[in-house]
DNA sequence: TTGTAGGCGTTATCAA
DNA sequence: TTGATAACGCCTACAA
């Protein structure tokens, strides 16, 4: 059954007649009931019930001018890590009476520059953006425009956003250190493009932490991949296995959950056994590394609190026009599990 | 340096105002910009990046009446099902020119509510919805109030909504037929909780193919869940080991991809040769499925087609006064992988 | 080609 | 307690 409307939404103007008032009590009605009594704000809620009466935000938003929305706008909408910062924001929004809506932006930034481009005209209480890059001149526009924007899990070179991250040449030397303290002496760092400031941050600490142990620098193989994703895993493991037995690494680090998932399905398929012959590290231990068929061991961050952090420095900005940008930076822990643990 | 500013954003008067043009004019440069003069607009442009000038979504909206997102709210952000679905409705909208914002439930009947109702407050052009409860009462309440709203990979039992769906009767059949053609006599249905509609079907279409098999009743187990994810899977694998080997089955059907990751996990943790001891049919066919240790066979449906033609139904009763609600049901087809293929 | 004015639906101020 | 009214910022006739 095709039941559509086709009279428009009735507005407090309809309201008020089929009540008989005015439409300022009804507007009491909405925004203070408390000033209206009893007897007429029945009268004027069972109007509103019988005519489906749906408030309009834009005029409401256009009158008040405060939004009711906080926006996050994603990288990479099918990367867990991401969908649990997603939830942290989310519940920080909810505690605050906001509504959070999710954009993706695919790693495309013309859709990145789409979806922030409208979500500044409808004047959105603020934006969490995890930017496909954290340097682009579009970003710098919105300086100054009026819409406090927070940056999630990336830095920038300047400091003109408040930023949420975590250390992650901190991560890279953890996972490092504890493949080294397992007795790894070769050791192969999975990850790309190592333009990315994540992944070079990865690979820094881990370095320093190859450095520290005294241990030759060439010994730490470098496998680029082009994408942190499970395929790019799987690949690199084809690599790994390529390599002449003498010089292959006992151990990976990889720069993300979802290239050990990857890897660890290669070593599977090909029955490299895991850890015993290539013990494995992951990062960000999004809940799929815990529960695959070998238990990765991973560098933890804290997702939803990252979320959490995030969207409560944006109201913070929204709020205080005295507000200074700050950069909360998060300190990741080491999970060891079965992938490393022999 | 917190630089944030204090006088509120320019509007069309001010850009008026510094350019010595009319409003109306500058309204044309943003609107038709054909119907003004080079110079001029010019003018008109330089005095608006000046004053940083960022249009009013909600005054343009209220005064057309007309919005440019869609939006959809979606069960568990974190389940990569429905980010797939995600995808697909982001990519038809995209197409038209209309922006998706997604909204996530997290299962929460009231949360779901609340995204809804701001939603529609917003007037968006429409909304998806995998519902919480698709025969709930909030979702009655929407229709006739001018919002459209399909209902993503759900029915209903009335036809008051555009649904989109998948055949999970037929999907339940061909996961159970492919593992009866493998020479299964005994297997288990993993899944639940049994009163969700989805499930209810797939046990069905389980049920038809074992009986349609000729074989026993008593010999397709029903492992019931309290919920759809990787943990109740690890559990049921567990249920699963400790039934005496005699009446143990020799297969298992998961009504989803996390169960089936969370029994994969078991067996392999457990050292349950998988196929050989224990053959495993997921449901869904998300990317970690193929990526798991052992490549999960599985039920595919197609997700980002879900969404696309979900988004379309939509916007179709959007533009059609004389639309008629459609119930479209997608075919599932099941994909062999290495878990069940010995 | 450009300017003027009315109104979209709501809220808030001020009277009554 | 309730009613009348003036904005909010924009778009679109209609006039000039």
């Amino acid at each position: 059954m095709g039941i559509t409307r086709a009279e428009p939404i009735a507005s407090v103007k309809d309201v008020a007649a089929t009540a008989g008032v005015s439409v300022g009590t009804v507007s009491n009605v909405l925004n203070r009931p408390d000033r209206v009594s009893a007897a007429t704000r029945a009268r004027v809620q069972e109007a509103m019930a019988d005519l489906g009466f749906v408030r309009n935000e834009s005029a409401r938003q256009l009158r008040a001018g405060t939004s009711r929305t906080l926006a996050y706008v994603m990288l990479d909408i099918g990367n867990p890590f991401f969908t649990d910062v997603a939830r942290g924001a989310e519940s920080a929004a909810e505690s605050l009476g906001l509504s959070l809506v999710l954009c993706s932006s695919a790693s495309t930034a013309a859709r990145e520059a789409a979806h922030i481009a409208l979500l500044q005209q409808q004047r959105v209480q603020g934006i969490l953006v995890t930017p496909v890059d954290p340097d682009a001149a579009v970003l710098r526009d919105l300086r100054g425009n009026g819409t406090p924007v927070v940056i999630v899990d990336r830095t920038r070179s300047d400091s003109a956003f408040c930023t949420v991250a975590v250390d992650d040449v901190l991560g890279g030397r953890l996972a490092v250190e504890h493949l080294v303290d397992r007795g790894h002496t070769r050791v192969a760092f999975v990850g790309g493009p190592l333009g990315l400031g994540q992944v070079a941050d990865r690979l820094r600490g881990a370095r320093d932490a190859w450095a520290a142990a005294g241990l030759p620098r060439e010994a730490l193989v470098v496998l680029e991949t082009t994408a942190l994703d499970v395929t790019e895993g799987r690949y690199a493991g084809q690599r790994l296995a390529d390599l002449p037995s003498r010089s292959r690494p006992t151990a990976a680090f990889c720069a993300n959950d979802l290239l050990a998932l990857g890897l660890l399905q290669h070593a599977v398929g090909a029955g490299t056994p895991v850890p015993g012959r290539l013990a494995i590290v992951g990062y960000d231990d999004i809940g799929f590394a815990g529960a695959a068929a070998v238990p990765i061991s991973s560098v933890r961050r804290p997702r939803e609190e990252l979320g959490r952090a995030a969207a409560e420095l944006l109201l913070d900005e929204a709020a205080d026009p005295g507000h200074r940008h700050r950069h909360v930076l998060f300190t990741p822990e080491l999970v060891a599990r079965t992938s490393s643990l022999g």
